[in-house]
DNA sequence: CTACCTTTGTGAACTAATTCACAAGCTCCC
DNA sequence: GGGAGCTTGTGAATTAGTTCACAAAGGTAG
């Protein structure tokens, strides 16, 4: 496949949201308009980036709520459990791990790993606390696909290497600092530093 | 000014963060070539993005990281305080409370706002949990110009609209919604469902 | 002072992403 | 069945972003 543009992908994340709430209020079809006005984009914009992985429409009529949406799950890998472990018991780790965002989503978080004794075996509503000693032997179980990394700065780049080494395919870094990995390996960040600094960036170089 | 790239503040700010560990090792000098190394970008790019603010270095010396990050903190809008409250003292909201990542890079985070009664009043370290129904006052007031959104889908949008009215200059929305407002005021989102499908959507697709 | 080495700053070339604009296709209605 | 009215899908045009490539400038050594 055509390599598809980061925008894009983020694009049709934002339009599946749309459709799930139209779909849930009944809505039977929509239109690349309706989608443009919702995500802040045009409609050009909107059947551009659906066209990348085929053509889901009917002329004249717009789209089928229930089957774009079907169809845009699968694109984004949807049409199957994701599970997914967290590690850092911090903090950030214990937000996440409460989060219900994650399962509402489909993805199963099961557990929450950390090398800290006094946390090791507790647990967080349906998830446990893991030995990140154990880390290796449950990923390469198979239990896990995706690692959350929840972790200080400075453990980041080594536990994301065991993690790699064990056969994850990818992770969602929370830690403030870069991350390099094979590229074989799907990553993204998450910086709260650069989110807050480009909104001080936009407040002080304002063009209004 | 120049309208920049949402890609260039996000290296501005990654290039600062490289900048301050430089610098903390006490290294005196450094290179565009250094500092694409560390982003995973190249050296042409980095220049590039500078010169949009100026020119900082020295030919065939390269940059003094301490000026160049004094630069860049000020391009970024970092060389004043900022003061950030939180709206929503549930999960999220605490954790972010407890963050101590905001404090470090000079953010001063003083109180949480929710509408639980049972919430407001309590203190979460440093930081008080006020009452909702006081947050336009306190903006008015001038206590803060960010506000940092970890409230429900369905209330944020609401919220939004009541600390833009109060005077907000920038937001930071953490609720899994596409937020509306003035184009005079900065907003960012952190959207944990479209990082998650993100990372999905590469897994599934990979090239390789 | 000069030759040589290094690294910046920046137009020009290129590549990627977005927007335009319109033919094609579907529906409805007379 | 044919015309009117929509809305898609998509090449072409445009705009935005990145990379190239090199002259200019600073440093150093002889």
């Amino acid at each position: 496949m055509r390599r598809i543009a980061e925008s894009t992908v983020r694009r049709l994340s934002l339009y599946l949201s749309f459709l799930e709430e139209i779909e849930a209020r009944g809505v039977p079809t929509t239109s690349s308009e309706d989608l443009a006005r919702l995500g802040g984009t045009t409609s050009a914009q909107v059947r551009k980036d659906l066209s990348f992985f085929g053509s889901f429409g009917k002329r004249g009529l717009g789209y089928s709520v229930p089957e774009l949406s079907a169809r845009l799950r699968r694109i984004l890998g949807l049409g199957r459990q994701w599970r997914v472990c967290i590690i850092g018991a911090g903090k950030i780790g214990a937000a996440l791990a409460r989060y219900a965002g994650f399962t509402e989503r489909g993805f199963i978080v099961s557990a929450v790993y950390d090398s800290d004794p006094s946390k090791i075996g507790s647990r967080w509503g349906n998830v446990k606390v893991r030995d990140e000693a154990s880390l290796e032997r449950d990923i390469e179980a198979g239990d896990y696909q995706i690692a959350v990394l929840a972790v200080p700065a400075d453990s980041a780049q080594n536990l994301a290497d065991r993690v790699v080494r064990a056969g994850i395919k990818g992770i969602l870094n929370f830690a403030p600092v870069q991350l390099t990995v094979p590229n074989d390996v799907a990553l993204r960040a998450v910086n709260m530093a650069m989110e807050l600094e480009a909104l001080t960036f936009a407040i002080t170089n304002k063009v209004d």
